[in-house]
DNA sequence: CTGAACCTTCCAGCCATTGGAGGGTCAACA
DNA sequence: TGTTGACCCTCCAATGGCTGGAAGGTTCAG
């Protein structure tokens, strides 16, 4: 099977299946004389496993992990389980942030007029300053906690 | 102010404070004649409307804009609440896929005993295969409109 | 004067991808 | 047999939103 093929049969791009080689993720099981790549039966189906872990919002290194599990045959289901749950509440929380953006803008956007006025008051509710922080020692390392949501 | 009270002051690392100079996103109001970056009030109030549209998960184009529109004083209050309510439909569109993912993930585990017994269905579930998609001509351009969320 | 806490620039890396250049391979058709 | 043209290869660069570190200049208290 030719990575063109084992891209139709998997959903992954092209340009994805050659970059999971590179990292290691899932290689070929070997390459024709031309250098092309040859997955095998089994190699689709780790990564159509790939494919569903990544669309549940695993991480590569997650998904890794879960391959090794996968392979193993002694796993324990047990350690399955827990990394889904733990998995299950990460999502959960990155669920409740948005829900409160969410809840924020749409009060904000609720209160703007929506005309040509200039007083729409998200402007104004986006740079009002939030509570203080508790004062520091002097010379204290700042570290945000900031967290990102990709586009 | 130097970048240091700068980022006590807006809750911005030092190092961002130093890229959205970079990149042109908020530039302090003058340089010391040391180099240093000093930063005026109006900047700080600015710096706060960064942070707090950074974490209602805005995009640095996007607070751009907003940053724009913040500044031009015959800015229509209109665009400011489109912007915010197209932005809410993304969150929400992202909320969903969230829902789904926990859903899957919830029901997978659900029926996994947990034990030490190898027969957790959630490795199974993860490797099977979807709906087929519909028959394509061949030599189509694989396509596949993957999604990620940030970790 | 010393030291350490601050500041500077630059360079490199993270993650998961995407894009493109520049070239080799393969199969069908004239 | 030669020519398409769809496929494949590697390598290099970029994305966004940072973070870390090296190598060095500045400021200020003791």
């Amino acid at each position: 099977m030719n990575i063109g093929e084992a891209s139709k049969a998997t959903g992954i791009s092209v340009k994805m299946l050659r970059y999971y080689d590179d990292i290691g993720l899932v290689r070929p099981a070997s390459r024709a004389y031309s250098g092309y790549r040859v997955y095998s039966e089994k190699d689709i189906s780790m990564l159509r496993f790939v494919r569903r872990a990544r669309d549940l919002g695993f991480q590569v290194k997650q998904i890794s992990s879960l391959l090794d599990l996968w392979e193993d045959g002694s796993r324990a289901s047990a350690d399955v389980k827990s990394l889904a749950l733990n998995h299950v509440r990460e999502l959960e929380r990155r669920r409740r942030e948005l829900d409160e953006m969410i809840g924020t803008l749409q009060h904000l956007a609720h209160h703007c007029h929506g005309d040509n006025r200039p007083d729409c008051p998200i402007l104004s509710g986006l740079s009002a300053e939030e509570e203080e922080a508790p004062p520091k020692p002097r010379r204290t390392k700042t570290s945000r906690a900031s967290f990102a949501v990709a586009g």
